[in-house]
DNA sequence: CTCAGTGCAAAGGATTTGCATGCCG
DNA sequence: CGGCATGCAAATCCTTTGCACTGAG
């Protein structure tokens, strides 16, 4: 899977006329083992030998590639996970005391909900979807 | 409406040891009378009285008394729109090109079927909600 | 060799804060 | 009168960018 992973990553990058370097896999691979969305300081944290503004760029280029989404919370930090398509759809449980997000999965049906109502509005308004999100803005378990 | 729209305000402000003030009246009329969340340039430019940063210091201060809320959406600005229990509950439709926002009414089986989904991802991960926000990302009408 | 990628340091830009003044209570 | 509110300008802090260097092809 991991392999598969790269493989799809490296031609996404490719599409957009950039190389998979070492750097951009290891922030690849760090943000395939964690479930959460990273913040820049989580990953100068997780992996010491990167340059800040390296991962600043990376990241950058990563989701110009659509391998990497930016999630902005609350606080003052954006956030990065792989792709949708390169893991599962899910949503997010995003803790208004310390900024932190968590991952889950919302039901099928709600999903199919959702879907409908998304094509309600659209057709509604002229507004064209690209994707939704449903959070949750709460209090964590950790910080309760 | 609008004179206990002041009053509720008012009521909160004084909760949290705050003044309403003519500046601080003058922004919760602005966000009333606009039907998506503003930016603080877009507030600056509404009324060219208002300095920036008092501007930035009563808007926290509203949001801090529970009478304002901040948006984020995908670009630098923050936005901020009236509290939803002075308004209605509502989504957002949010532009990926120009960063605007609209709102938007959810069907009522929807929200059954969000607030459903709320009380068993609360049970099962010990996420305490606060609220949600189901927003679309796509492209405005304007943009399109 | 060439050119994209990287690191360091400096610049940008939205937001916050210090301080002196004005005004409400 | 006392203290919060306001405006201006300076400071913050996340993020971006300039530039010289390194490394892969």
């Amino acid at each position: 899977m991991p392999d598969e992973l790269h493989t799809t990553v490296a031609e996404r990058l490719r599409g957009v006329g950039q190389r998979y370097t070492s750097q951009r896999r290891a922030l690849v691979e760090l943000l395939a083992e964690t479930r959460h969305p990273l913040s820049i300081p989580d990953v100068l944290v997780l992996d010491g030998e990167l340059a800040q503004s390296s991962v600043y760029r990376n990241l950058a280029v990563l989701t110009q590639a659509g391998a990497v989404h930016r999630v902005v919370t609350t606080d003052d930090f954006a956030r990065y996970e792989l792709a949708e398509d390169l893991t599962h759809h899910h949503h997010h449980l995003i803790c208004s005391a310390c900024g932190g997000v968590e991952d889950y999965t919302a039901s099928p049906q709600l999903e199919r909900t959702v879907a409908r109502a998304i094509t309600e509005v659209s057709t509604a308004t002229g507004f064209t979807p690209e994707h939704h999100r449903l959070d949750l803005i709460g209090i964590c378990a950790a910080c309760a």
